[in-house]
DNA sequence: CGTCCATTTGAGGTGGATCAACCCTAGTGG
DNA sequence: CCACTAGGGTTGATCCACCTCAAATGGACG
């Protein structure tokens, strides 16, 4: 593999042009690095490749310009949970200290915009509205942290399932269909679960007819009123 | 009972004096609140009273001085997941939006110290040192959070309660005993487990020899090792 | 067309939940 | 000072939701 990178953490292809995100995403990346003139900069990662490592120093806040990213943390006998999924338009990597406390890993080919952290920090020392915006985001991640809790510790499989659905058809549903990223055991390391709880929940969900497959990935609500009643 | 309070949220006691914490612990509060001269009132809750509901506006952060607070979410059906436990020195309640995201409530009898949102706000729009800190305040939420998702979606019983016993240990042992404030419920709704779980897990524990009790909630750590191996 | 994964499905095991006594201790009142 | 009570805690027996292990199926891609 003499073509890879040398380091996992070295994205495998730079570019320097500032890509305007494919659609109307609200832009809270845009919003910060606007003032003061901040430098941005598009790294692109491949399928699986770190971005970052767990308790790496942050170097760099990121932002999805398109694919998807996991963040997670392991134990040691390579358990994994996995925190939150960022899609296109989401920042990640946004710490307030100088360590990344999850580990991020492309899922799928990724190409990011990126800033440096000290530079934030230093316009944030300079713009209140940009301190208050970071502020913002990181209260917003404490936020989804606080829901995946009650998730976690004690939601049964079918309604964690029927949350992941809907947040992710909220989230990226064009068309009322939703092309999921990630694979069965990301969900599942997402949601607590195994993967096969993950797809016989799923499959129940279909024979009720609550959702329709096109090839694995590819679902369609068809009842999201039902979703809603038993994610309790 | 004419003696109550009219509302649940209505402090049962209001003090005017402002108390010095009984610790020399890091008081992140008066850090802030020392700048811009903002005035901190000192109010009292009974043990069980709730200082602030789900979903209410954030009129206050508060500081714990003495007692202990847990901080929830609930489902509909009353399962309970308790985010976080505060304690002498720990703030809580503080939001960068309007709204509290869970509710919060007195385990024992407790004081608290509390300032108004809105004039944190002013002030950190006015020093940047300010906003620093409130913005790193939430990130430490973050990553407790964090953390604690990890332990919920993917560690087992004991490993949950080993790792409850580490942080409890570090946060409010003196004299290499810890006083519990709350009850086998309590614990098991902070661990994603039930009481009985938590009850078994602490008697082989005790069993092993890892750990001494005299009384229920007043335990002493023999053989911290063993728990950090078993935290995993 | 064949290979490689991802996914689904089946069969069986188990960790923690549930249901049910029982026990301890602190607080109360006699 | 002690009997009584109530709430928290412990322990036991059983259950079941989800995990584990295994095999079949399917879809993407050379």
């Amino acid at each position: 593999m003499l073509t890879q990178s040398l380091s996992p953490s070295v994205p495998s292809v730079i570019g320097k042009k500032i890509s305007p995100l494919p659609h109307p995403v609200p832009d809270q990346f845009g919003a910060v690095t606007g003032h003061a003139g901040l430098v941005a900069t598009e790294f692109s990662y491949r399928k699986d490749e770190e971005i970052y490592g767990e308790d790496e120093p942050a170097e760099y806040v990121y932002q999805v310009i398109s694919g998807a990213v996991r963040s997670y943390k392991l134990l040691s006998d390579g358990r994994r949970q996995i925190g939150a999924f960022h899609l296109p338009g989401d920042v990640f990597g946004l710490e307030s200290g100088t360590i990344h406390r999850l580990a991020a890993e492309a899922i799928i080919d990724t190409t990011v915009r990126l800033v440096k952290r000290r530079s934030l920090e230093q316009a944030a020392g300079i713009d209140v509205q940009v301190a208050r915006k970071l502020w913002a985001m990181t209260a917003g991640d404490l936020r989804h942290a606080e829901d995946h809790m009650l998730l976690l510790g004690r939601k049964t499989a079918m309604e964690r399932v029927a949350t992941f659905l809907l947040e992710m058809d909220r989230r990226l549903a064009v068309t009322g269909m939703m092309a999921l990223p990630m694979c069965r055991r990301d969900i599942g390391d997402y949601l607590g679960l195994t993967l096969e709880t993950v797809s016989r929940a799923l499959s129940q969900l279909h024979a009720q007819g609550v959702l329709g497959f096109s090839g694995a990935r590819q679902i369609v609500l068809r009842n999201r009123q039902c979703l809603r009643n038993m994610d309790a």
